[in-house]
RNA sequence: ACUCGUUUUGCC
C-alpha cells in the first residue's frame, strides 16, 4: 500500500496523470490492495487539477464504499477546482454534502470559499463567510485566509475594505506578510493610485516583510502601463541593485513595457541579457 | 506525520 501510495505521488508530481490512474485501479483491482486516505486525496487533486472532475467526484463519492471515509482535504480539492472553473453553484452544493456528512470545514476550505465566491463576484458573500467562520465555527484563520479575503477585496477594487482588513488581521493576530503586501501594492497600483503603492513599496523596505521579485513586478508592470517608462527601467535596475534576480515575469514585463514605449532596441538590449542568465525568452 | 488553499506579466 505504502509502495503504490509513494508511486502514485511520484507520477502525479511527474504530470503523469493518466499513468497514476492506471497504477491506481491495478492497486485496487489485481492487486488487492486498500488505498488509503492520503492515496485517494493526491489522485482526488490531481484528476481535479487536470480537469477530470467528474472521475475525482466518483472516486470522491465511491471511496467510503470501499471503507475509506473521505475527509476534508478530499472535498476541498474539488471545491477548489469548482470554484476555479467558475463553478460557484456546484461548490455551494458540494459544500453542504459536505456538512451533511459531518464534515467540518478547516482554514483550507475558508480561503477556497472567499476566492470561489469573490471570483464570482459576490465579494460581500465571501466576507460575511469569513467574519461567520471567525465567530461560529472556531476554526483557526491564518495568514492564507486573510490574504484571500484582502486578494478578493482588491481585485473588486474595494481599496477602503481592504485597508480595513489589513489593520485588522493584525489585531486578530495575524501578521500582514509578503503576500498581504503584494496583494495592497497590486490593488493600489491597478486602482490608479500608483504614488501610494510605491510608498507602501518603501515602507515595506523598511519593515520586517522586505519586498520581493513579486513586488517590483507589480510595480514596473504599473509605472510602465502608466507611461513612465523611464521610472518602470528604474525600478527594474533597483531590483538587481538590491540584490533581487528578476525572473522570467519580469522579462516579460520589462519587454512588453519597453516594445510598447516603442524602445525596441532597449528591449533587444534586455533580451540579450536575459540569455546570459540563461532564461528562454518566450 | 503524509495529501488540499493566497500575490505580479503574456487576448486584440
Amino acid at each position: 500500500t505504502y509502495t503504490y501510495r509513494f508511486l502514485i505521488g511520484a507520477l502525479v508530481k511527474a504530470g503523469r496523470i493518466d499513468e497514476a490512474s492506471e497504477c491506481f485501479k491495478e492497486m485496487t483491482a489485481s492487486a488487492g490492495f486498500t488505498p488509503d486516505l492520503p492515496t485517494y486525496n493526491i489522485l482526488i487533486d490531481c484528476l481535479s487539477g487536470n480537469g477530470k472532475v467528474n472521475e475525482a467526484y466518483d472516486l470522491l463519492t465511491g471511496m467510503a464504499d470501499k471503507g475509506v471515509e473521505p475527509d476534508v482535504v478530499s472535498y476541498n480539492s474539488l471545491f477548489d477546482f469548482l470554484g476555479k472553473a467558475g463553478h460557484i453553484d456546484d461548490v455551494h452544493k458540494l459544500y453542504k454534502e459536505m456538512l451533511a456528512s459531518g464534515i467540518s470545514p478547516n482554514k483550507v476550505t475558508c480561503s477556497i470559499l472567499i476566492e470561489a465566491l469573490g471570483r464570482a463576484g459576490r465579494v460581500d458573500e465571501a466576507s460575511n463567510l469569513l467574519l461567520d467562520m471567525i465567530k461560529t465555527s472556531g476554526v483557526k484563520m491564518d495568514v492564507i485566509v486573510y490574504n484571500s479575503m484582502l486578494n478578493r477585496l482588491g481585485k473588486a477594487g474595494r481599496l477602503g475594505q481592504l485597508r480595513r482588513l489589513f489593520e485588522e488581521m493584525t489585531q486578530a493576530g495575524q501578521q500582514p506578510d509578503v503576500v498581504s503586501y503584494n496583494i495592497m501594492v497590486d490593488a493600489l497600483c491597478k486602482g490608479d493610485e500608483l504614488q501610494a503603492a510605491y510608498r507602501v513599496f518603501l515602507d515595506m523596505k523598511t519593515s520586517r516583510c522586505v519586498p520581493d521579485v513579486v513586488t517590483y513586478n507589480n510595480l514596473i508592470h504599473s509605472f510602465g502601463k502608466a507611461g513612465k517608462v523611464a521610472r518602470a527601467n528604474k525600478i527594474f535596475r533597483r531590483m538587481i541593485r538590491d540584490g533581487l534576480s528578476p525572473d522570467q515575469i519580469s522579462y516579460n514585463i520589462i519587454v512588453n513595457v519597453m516594445g510598447k514605449a516603442g524602445k525596441s532596441d532597449q528591449a533587444l538590449t534586455v533580451l540579450k541579457d536575459m540569455k546570459e542568465r540563461r532564461m528562454i525568452p518566450d
